[in-house]
DNA sequence: ACCTGAACACCGTTCAAGT
DNA sequence: ACCTGAACACCGTTCAAGT
């Protein structure tokens, strides 16, 4: 047993060596307990038993933190499936994008900490690597790869994005009552649809709702857009591949 | 001329009466300029030139006031196309899903207040509602409107709001230099799709950049992506309207 | 009724000073 | 080399006091 003697912790709660990793794992757990307004560096360095001051010396800036907590998050989409030969290409790109969003589905807080930060860290260029060898595998030629690229991340990131954002209800009072009043019966005027159907896409349709999650529906809507998302793919690949293959005999 | 006397006006940069209007219309102005970090509560009141509490005379909260800026964008979404009879129902939803991401991509900034307000105001269900009726032409049925609804918001609003993000580089230099570090050649080993197509994707391609926008194939890529939405709506729409005719018969 | 200045309880970041 | 306290220049919001 290393045990130090119980004198040398007066008053310094858990006083282990800082280091730069050690910082962006107590941050993910302010950000996954409180959400944003839960992590500053002032209570940041207060949970690590340190002076703010002290942090600066292995994180440059908040905005760095925050995308260093990204990355974490990141680390949990699983890309082995994408390398599975025994997999049908169209099995692989699902495996992949619902491993994406259950990654992002499960820290419903990261959405606060995502705003204008790009993305381009170790993990997640290997999910864009893995993205782009499922996309090719499907048959998407280069000259739309981009393109594909582009939809599926917009897809796949924008729903879980959208999802999060949805599932979080403002804490302003004011703004509780501003919403729950426009979906009183009476401002449903001059929206039929909306009105006729209000009792089916409350709480289950995104947006239409004032409080609480969208009852388990986000996972069955984006198995569905993604499904429809991927026939597409397929059948631009399929006809992509039978072309190539005509010019070449 | 109800001019008063320019001695009234002393001291007094434009003393017009306070409203919410001008207000909400004033912050989204110092949002379009200068982002989220220049628009608070007194640059706000100082660009108004009246005092930062008097503000909550007239707007309840910071948040409130935010999601009152969504709506003012909102408010340029074209539903008009929606329900011309002369359309058909595939080109109403494609003219619809421009016209909302035309107002996103229009306002580069909004996606920083965004964050964790639920849009639930008159234009979100303006749009909400031509959204629906769109479905339902193209032959959606009760029972996967839910679904197809929230499929559709993930993708048109998502891939904007991601493209937006993406448009806005982090304005840190620790971060730039992290972000341009990871795109040298030298980390793109064990990334072979990646090194090959890295000059045809930077600067394209989502995430896959450290300055700049997305050259234009925004544009592009959202509208690949929707067509290949739209062809699946097309057909399960049309599968369901032959299932009911079917049964009917 | 509407506006003001001052105050409260916070931020991220820097920097001279300590060990 | 690493950490500290104090300071700087900000936040959103409240509230007694003015007119």
């Amino acid at each position: 047993m290393s045990q130090p003697h119980w004198l040398l912790h007066r008053g310094t709660p858990e006083r282990r060596r800082l280091d730069g990793e050690t910082i962006v794992e107590q941050a993910h757990a302010l950000l996954h307990e409180g959400g944003s307004a839960a992590l500053s560096m002032r209570t940041l360095a207060a949970a690590l038993g340190t002076s703010t001051s002290a942090l600066y010396r292995h994180v440059p800036s908040k905005p760095w933190l925050l995308v260093a907590i990204v990355d974490l998050v990141l680390a949990e989409v699983d890309t082995a499936p994408t390398y599975d030969p025994a997999e049908p290409a169209r099995s692989r790109l699902e495996s992949l994008s619902m491993s994406y969003r259950r990654a992002l589905a499960a820290h419903p807080h990261l959405h606060e900490v995502l705003t204008s930060q790009v993305a381009l860290t170790p993990n997640s260029m290997r999910i864009a690597e893995a993205a782009l060898f499922c996309l090719r595998e499907h048959g998407i030629g280069d000259d739309e790869l981009t393109d594909a690229y582009n939809a599926w991340c917009g897809y796949v990131i924008g729903f879980s994005i959208l999802e999060t954002k949805a599932r979080n209800v403002a804490p302003d009072p004011a703004l509780q009552n501003a919403m729950r009043a426009q979906l009183e019966q009476a401002d449903l005027d001059g929206f039929p649809i909306l009105r006729e159907l209000m009792a089916e896409l409350a709480d289950r349709a995104y947006g239409l709702r004032w409080q609480g999650d969208m009852l388990g529906s986000g996972d069955a809507s984006f198995g569905w857009g993604l499904r429809a998302l991927l026939d597409s793919y397929e059948r631009r690949g399929g006809a992509q591949k039978r072309r190539t293959k005509g010019t070449a005999e």
